[in-house]
DNA sequence: GGCGGCTATTGGTTAGACCATACTTCCAAC
DNA sequence: GTTGGAAGTATGGTCTAACCAATAGCCGCC
């Protein structure tokens, strides 16, 4: 186990007195690549915009090949932290992770961790929409609630037309979202809506009877906000969200 | 702009009648691939624990390079969709993504990302924290309470020694929303304290008095949490919240 | 019966090559 | 002079062929 070092590898910074237990080798040098940028890019030495060397110059100032700098490049890529470009001028940029890209990996996780159930995302919804309303009814501006209503205008419309769809309801919750005018919290609840979707999709007995209801909910809730009622609108939306929790519920834990 | 078709290449599945707008290439193979395993994934056609085929293997499926392969599944470990052993009976094991790498994610997002304020972090963990106080005054069990206090007492001997640290008060926040018993949140909540101790490891100015008005909190909140009073331990929370929330907003937004 | 080494399988990495893309420059035609 | 296109160049995307390293399982020796 202690031989004269076999091959290149750049692991296990070895030292020749046996002191024990040395720290056991990072194993892939792509890892170390992606930990050394990634550092950079925390301490701030690269900033959203910049680009990174090109894959040819990074192989030597690593001392690696293509191959491993590409892996590292894509493993950041996927992480939302560089976006690479082809072509003269190419390269990889530092850029600050999308919400988008990041609450793709939020709803993997609800939706593909056996150990989350229906109920359990349900549930976190819930905690989030409710806990936002007092900051909505306090940052809400007369343009954000005519833009809800106009929403509830159409919901309407499309209601009569038989057009109405569940994707329509989460779009009012995702605007109701953004009147909180902030971005973490907008962040969190963005990727609940596919799975809730899902799940509702799953469910839906009695749909047009459902959307009729709901669009009046929201519209209640909007009037309420307009108010700055925080109360009503806080009561209004738990029980607008606990009617959609119970259908979840009734329909099992199924993904 | 329409020779012969250059060279190798599985993109742009190629039609020779020249149909009005053709799909224009997936541009990056490896990309397509990673979006294929994906959806097999989420079909439910590959579950958690399944071994993919080898690398060797797959580059003749999918007719590509094993490089190709290797950064499709650089892509899908960065994800934590699969994660990659070596040796014998080594290879893509399915599997379904951690909150730790989850996490990491949100992390980086609330770190890096310049449209999100240390304020705004704030205010989401506040809404998150405050949001599940109920649902921990109801499911807390004895043993829970029980563990809880225990942290107390031990941030109690550590104040007494003056090796109190930020982290133990984090990790009391963390064992509290572990309480709610549901694993959306608990992967929501984690990734927030790291940044507000980077946030407040900056302004612990008077840390030692601070610490110990902040254990002193947490005891009365875990008794409020033993006597099911959802009203006081809401407000004990919310005080000793936003008494860490001044903190961060006098410092300013920075990370 | 248990232990130690061989072997096969499989990921990790390298080197060098070629193609595709997109920006730059420059020349020629109007 | 302006414009349009052609050549040049930098850069990522992919391929091939090979070797190294880690691991599980088998087999033979003691």
């Amino acid at each position: 186990m202690n031989q004269p070092r076999p091959g290149r590898a750049a692991n296990t910074a070895q030292r020749d007195t046996d002191d024990l237990f040395n720290p056991v080798s990072l194993a892939r040098a792509s890892q170390a690549i992606v930990d050394q940028i990634r550092e950079l890019i925390q301490d701030g030495q690269l900033r959203a915009g910049e680009r990174l060397p090109s894959e040819r110059d990074l192989c030597d100032r690593f001392g690696v090949s293509r191959v491993t700098v590409r892996e590292a490049l894509r493993i950041l890529e996927a992480g939302g932290l560089v976006t690479v470009k082809v072509g003269a001028r190419g390269g990889a940029y530092i850029t600050t992770p999308t919400s988008d890209r990041i609450g793709r990996g939020i709803e993997d996780y609800l939706t593909m961790s056996p150990s989350i159930t229906a109920v359990e995302v349900t549930e976190a919804r819930l905690v989030l929409e409710l806990g936002i309303v007092p900051i909505v009814c306090e940052r809400a501006t007369e343009e954000d609630i005519a833009r809800l209503l106009a929403m509830c205008d159409e919901a309407d419309a499309a209601i009569a037309d038989g057009t109405y769809t569940m994707e329509m309801s989460a779009d009012f919750h995702i605007a109701v979202a953004r009147l909180a005018h902030n971005g973490a919290i907008e962040m969190l609840l963005g990727p609940f809506h596919r799975p809730m979707l899902t799940s509702l999709k799953a469910a839906r007995e009695a749909a047009p009877a459902m959307g009729k209801l709901g669009v009046k909910e929201h519209r209640r809730f909007v009037h309420a906000v307009r108010d700055r009622d925080v109360p009503k609108a806080t009561e209004l939306m738990k029980a607008h969200l606990e009617r959609t929790a119970a259908r979840v519920q009734r329909t099992g834990a199924g993904h």
